[in-house]
DNA sequence: CGCTATATACTTGGTACCGAGTATTTGGTA
DNA sequence: TACCAAATACTCGGTACCAAGTATATAGCG
């Protein structure tokens, strides 16, 4: 019975997307998805996909229009999209375009996190990370021109053109905190120094291995 | 005993970085990472915090160094973070800081499955979202001079430079593409009808609601 | 002095999610 | 024809994660 729970996984909406078009069993759900580069902006795995199908059928949003098997191998549920699936999955994709979503890349927390890092360590972590955005993008123009060359339309790569923009300015970004430290722009890494010696000068030096005691004490 | 399993989530390695300056209990983490104006950049929730300890104390990253009880509230345990555990973290944030890992933001996703809603209804999605965007780049610079005005150092203020850079680079791309829309750059919006024309002429008329279409509270 | 709001400090119950595994079939090739 | 690699099609076990709840203490206000 359809719980208002709300699902929230991504895959489900292009799942719902996919069945839209047509009624298909899972696995078809999965390689088309992969024909198509949507694995390049939807994190796809198969265990998501199933327990993800699972929840949009009980709640209402998709149903299963025939169960087949084809010699010996597993049995296959084909699936078709609902009219309440229809709504919800209009829905949410406006919900998504129109409203950013406050999101948490790894990179702004350790950024956040970076000076418990000595700023000489950060320089060749920093240079690391450049080439690799580098080869990244080069591995975008790439892609780019494969489209173009398949002659793709447009319509179907605005996502790449996104992920190609935001790399561009992670690199940016980058480049320009590394020629900060470098240059130590604004006493930004004598300050950083000062810090860390004082942070580190004021505490005890940490004590055991880290192995672990067995006293767990758990409270009634 | 440790188990060799990675804790991936964010928080943990906030945490380790803040029991790396000093022994503290759960709720004094949380509470410092508030001042500090960690939860911009990292998510927290107490539910993720405790299970998030719980796991480091398990792999002996940290280990709690007395459980005190002050009148009648909850009983507190203060952790220090253990040699084992600040290698653990001194490893991760390299990892972090040098290799971009591939994330999934929503809107990229959406983006990829843009087509199933016509061109038309998405115009209107788009101006939206660039309002957002815009009132977001206004609290960015509200908050910057915040920081000037207190003579905080650029050294702790460093992933929200990263933040709006990234926030203005999805600006100018949703402006971009919404003027390509609206004027039909390269016959952009012409494909586009015409592809969902024709397929959802192909489709047949999705059938029985499923279930009864329970009335949505809140979308995802 | 009594009331509410906020701060302190964690617990619970449950879903979401994923990595790795399983088993069969098909296609290519030696 | 015998064998292996790749494709087909899921299943399972377990961790990660979070929203909401619980309970007490203090501060501020009229």
């Amino acid at each position: 019975m359809p719980s208002n729970k709300r699902i929230t996984n991504p895959l489900a909406l292009a799942v719902l997307t996919h069945l839209y078009e047509q009624p298909r069993h899972p696995y078809e759900l999965a390689a088309t998805m992969r024909e198509r580069r949507k694995e390049a902006s939807i994190k796809l795995n198969y265990g998501s996909l199933y327990t993800v199908i699972e929840g949009l059928e009980r709640e209402g949003y998709i149903a299963a229009v025939e169960t087949r098997r084809d010699g010996r191998r597993p049995e296959k549920t084909v699936y078709r999209i609902t009219d309440s699936g229809e709504a919800y999955m209009l829905e949410w994709m406006r919900e998504i375009v129109s409203v950013p979503m406050k999101e948490y890349p790894q990179y702004e927390a350790a950024l956040s996190l970076l000076p418990v890092l000595p700023p000489e360590e950060v320089v060749p972590l920093l240079e690391a990370r450049i080439r690799f955005l580098k080869k990244t993008l080069e591995t975008c123009a790439e892609e780019a021109q494969a489209c173009r060359d398949m002659k793709l339309p447009r319509l179907f790569s605005i996502e790449s053109e996104y992920y190609e923009a935001m790399t561009r300015t992670e690199l940016g970004f980058t480049e320009s905190l590394l020629r900060d430290i470098r240059h130590d722009a604004g006493g930004l890494t004598r300050l950083w120094k000062q810090m860390r010696a004082q942070v580190l000068g004021s505490r005890k030096p940490a004590g055991g291995s880290g192995k672990p005691s067995s006293k767990r004490k758990k409270s009634p």
